[in-house]
Parts: structure tokens; C-alpha cells; sequence
DNA sequence: TTGAATGCAAAGCATTTGCATTATC
DNA sequence: GATAATGCAAATGCTTTGCATTCAA
């Protein structure tokens, strides 16, 4: 059980389940839900130690935010691509969409248009998945 | 000095600025924004009021909330259709954008492609105005 | 041993709620 | 005069910070 999401000098078991954690999630994460899905696994670890654990994930490039706009940040594992997401808005299920290619012509349109270079972008999506139609 | 941003059954002071505001507003303001241009045209008002004036428009319809993903609610006044935005990361100026039919034909890609009805979407642009670059 | 990593408590910030007061209709 | 709207204070929820303690290297 080797993740590949390893940053800081000295490994520790909080550290070593907050990686397993995101090896194995299937959606972003919260640091409420690390520290649930951590609990679930025999670790009590401080909300401070998921907090931090997150930010440096995101300055080592490891971790990514992810924002679904209700006031919550999560996480997710950087594998290569940023990507996109569709949320059931009934129970919470994510699935991943790849539509960097539509992105990037939308993204060259509208530096066109505006004169702006863009950087960066906020795309998610919302809906029901077909369990809760 | 008509706005057409009128809901709740009497008018106030603050109401009346808030919504003249809102009208000659460039770019979707927070409550902190609303409540600075209030002081500005000489009306103290509490935050309290600046939310409740946000949150009534919301659900009269008035208003939309535009979701930058800094944890920092916007709103804007609703003329017609939805649209986006890009932001300057640099200097914070926001300019409108129409992309409407490139992304109901990724909304459309996005349902098929995920079994999704999609209801709601988040999409909004960052980089560096002209004068920024 | 040493300082990176942790835990706990307290602080920050945007937002919301409770409740008495004010002022529009 | 009724009650919508306001203002103030306190509470909420997520996140961050300060600081003493612990533990991996």
C-alpha cells in the first residue's frame, strides 16, 4: 500500500490513512470527510492535522481543490489532467467528465473575446444521477 | 430613479440603495460590496439587512448568485438569461460572457455521457485583464 | 536530539438567527 | 396600529493560527 501521494520529510499515520484515503476515493474530499473515512479506518486524527495535511498536498501539487460553490473545499488526488465534474445534487454521487478539449476551444474563445489571458477555470456541473431522478 | 429591482411590500432607505446599486453595478457584489457603495452614497446600514436584501432577491427571482469559489457569496442583478464571467485575478474586474450555446451543447454531451439530468452549472473564468497581463 | 508533525484551544471570517425596536403602509 | 423591515448581539460553520507536546529520522 504505497501511495503515490507522499510530500513533508517524516511519514506518519495520520498521513499514511489521509493518502490511502485518497488513493481509494471515488469523489473529491472534504477535510470533514478525510477525517470521517480516517476514523472508519481506526485513526483519530485532529481536524488541524486534515486541514494542514490538505494545504500542503495542494502546494506540492499533489492534492487539487475542487470547488462545488456551497462553501466547502475539497480535494482530490492530481493524477496528470485537471477534469471536471458532474454532482447529484440528491445524493451527493460524483462522476468525473473529460472535456478538455471543448475547454480549451471555450477557454481560446473567450480570451478572444475579452482580451483576457485566462489562467484558470471553475466547471462543474449539477443534476440528479439516474438513481435519483 | 425606477429600479426595476423591487420586491417585498414596503420600500426602505436601504432597499432603495441597495437596489440602485445593483443597477448601476459592473460586476456581482458581495454583501460587503453592497454595504461599502451604501456608505458611500451616505447610507449606514447593518449587515444583517444587506443579507436579508440578498437572500429576499434571490428568491424573488431579482437576483442570482454568481460563485467565484473564494468562500465569498456575489450576486448580481438578473436581466434575462444566465451568464458567466471572467475575472482578473490581478485587479478583480469582471467582464460578461455570452457562451450559452457552446454550453448547452456541452451540457447536452455532459447528460449523455453520465446518464445526468443536468440542472445547474458552474462556470466562470480567471486570468489577467489586458491592463494586468 | 531536533525540528517536522500533531493536538488542543482560541481566533477569523462570512453568514445566519433571535429578538427587541423602528417606521412604512 | 399592524407588521414588514431594521439593527444589534450572539451564534453558526468552515477554516486558520498560536503554542506546547510528541515522535520520526
Amino acid at each position: 500500500m504505497s501511495s503515490c501521494l507522499r510530500f513533508g520529510s517524516r511519514m506518519t499515520k495520520a498521513k499514511r490513512v489521509f493518502a490511502d484515503i485518497f488513493d481509494s476515493a471515488a469523489s473529491p474530499l472534504s477535510a470533514a470527510d478525510v477525517l470521517s473515512a480516517a476514523a472508519k479506518r481506526g485513526v483519530r486524527a485532529d481536524k488541524t492535522t486534515a486541514y494542514r495535511f490538505l494545504d500542503r498536498g495542494v502546494r506540492a501539487g499533489e492534492l487539487s481543490e475542487v470547488e462545488f460553490g456551497d462553501g466547502i473545499k475539497r480535494y482530490e488526488h492530481t493524477h496528470g489532467a485537471h477534469h471536471h465534474h458532474v454532482v447529484c445534487v440528491s445524493c451527493d454521487a460524483v462522476v468525473e467528465l473529460d472535456i478538455e478539449s471543448q475547454l480549451q476551444r471555450l477557454i481560446r474563445e473567450a480570451g478572444v473575446r475579452t482580451g483576457f489571458t485566462i489562467e484558470r477555470h471553475l466547471v462543474e456541473f449539477f443534476g440528479r444521477c439516474k438513481a435519483c431522478v
